[in-house]
DNA sequence: GCAGAAATTTGATCTAGATCAAGGTTTGAT
DNA sequence: ATCAAACCTTGATCTAGATCAAATTTCTGC
């Protein structure tokens, strides 16, 4: 099984140098200057969580806050009767946790296997006081994810069908281009990390909805689809038209 | 003209103290200590927009950012051919703006008359990596806002019509009495602050629906309303229960 | 490789909410 | 007070996407 989303670079000794680490410049971490980094690195522990592994759940106390460091997980929330609505992928480099919040508001899932880099809740929160690049950098990461949800309202409140599954095709691209998760040949071409029923649960449709209109982009020369998760998206320009077709007249 | 959004307190040179501001202890400011509090004061001004005002405008460099003192005010993202989203409904005590950021992404629009408390980017930057009080005051309301926002998602992706508007109702309403901008009688009365189409583009829906579901909640006798805005919510309790029905099977 | 399970596709039908279309209220300026 | 402009309600009809129902394809463990 290839995938461009374990490149874990983990050791034996289950402890990675910081400076080689595949995140190292997109994280949390990214802006701290080598003696934060020393800290970080005698508190940070590794952990794999396997696919289908609840990471965190709704409710429940956190005692680690980190990062993700390969693999995708999803936040979600649901209603009683079982509806559940994904809020965000996580993609590596992504952080999970609110320092001075233990209690989950949401329940994190491991949508492959996904390793992390995990730091006790308490020293977080005590470093976060204390070091200069820690707490700005992790106040930008969440003005950008609150950027993130409020686009995706958009797409959820106001996109068609059609619309929805063009903008996630391009939204993923782009952040997996972003992190080098993806060759970068001719043609942009990638494995969907995400079943049709999970991707339905993001967008606010039915697998059968996404399914269909995967096959209808496809028909329309606008993406190919090999097996069930390999995607290639064949006219770039065509797929960001299709993100928001004005109605006709 | 009554209403609860317009209880301004400032006298007639245009400033105000801090120790009597409406909002003082759920604005950004809410912690900061007497000296804080002082800096602040000598950078403050006030702003008023007018109903249907514009505060910001997508892409637009911002000059200022600042508390929303009275009034209501409505975040939103928007389409080409006119599809728009409310993201969010700002009330007293709200913060706007991006530290770090100066470009807006997204339109703030005046939904009644507003009151602003605003500071030049700038100096509220400066202070921002000074005031020990202020950052995590900012990030803490940043997270608030991300788990509002991917609250709103779940309403977006995965409610029906009815579901919406029982939400919506609620949702304002424990804002509206937290902030206490509502008597707090025997039945939960306040005047809607957003017409039929804001209300719409905020819950993803037509004004024909909202207007139906609206009519159909009274005929149920679980809210009334009187004239277009007054409503009175007659039994909480079925109006939690509206948030999310099981489906029947 | 093979069998069974899981995931996906495709087709037929249904329905919640959109759209189209009048009327009715409320508001606010004169 | 009066009238026009906004705003809101209600009814009739339509449709995108949901639901129900089989196939078909792909994956997994032996």
């Amino acid at each position: 099984m290839d995938t461009h989303f374990h490149n874990s670079l983990q050791n034996a000794t289950g402890k990675r140098d910081c400076a080689s680490c595949p995140i190292r410049h997109n994280a949390i971490c990214s802006r701290c200057l080598p003696d934060e980094l020393d800290a970080l690195d005698r508190m940070k522990t590794y952990r794999v969580f396997e696919k289908g592994e609840m990471i965190t759940h709704i409710g429940e106390e956190m005692t680690h806050v980190g990062s993700l460091v390969s693999g995708v997980a999803a936040i979600s929330l649901s209603l009683e009767d079982g509806r559940k609505q994904i809020l965000g992928i996580l993609l590596p480099s992504d952080f999970v946790g609110r320092p001075g919040h233990p209690f989950s508001t949401y329940d994190v899932v491991a949508e492959t296997q996904v390793e992390m880099c995990r730091f006790p809740i308490a020293s977080f929160e005590k470093m976060l006081s204390q070091s200069p690049a820690l707490a700005p950098r992790l106040l930008e990461k969440t003005f950008d994810e609150l950027d993130t949800a409020r686009e995706w309202m958009l797409l959820l409140g106001r996109k068609t069908a059609r619309e929805k599954l063009a903008t996630f095709l391009h939204m993923l691209a782009m952040r997996m281009m972003r992190l080098q998760l993806m060759s970068a040949e001719q043609h942009i071409q990638f494995e969907l990390p995400l079943t049709r029923k999970v991707l339905s649960d993001y967008l606010g449709l039915t697998m059968e909805t996404v399914s269909r209109q995967l096959s209808l982009l496809s028909l329309d020369n606008i993406i190919s689809i090999k097996g069930q998760r390999q995607i290639t998206i064949h006219d770039m320009p065509a797929l960001v038209a299709e993100m928001s077709k004005d109605r006709p007249e």
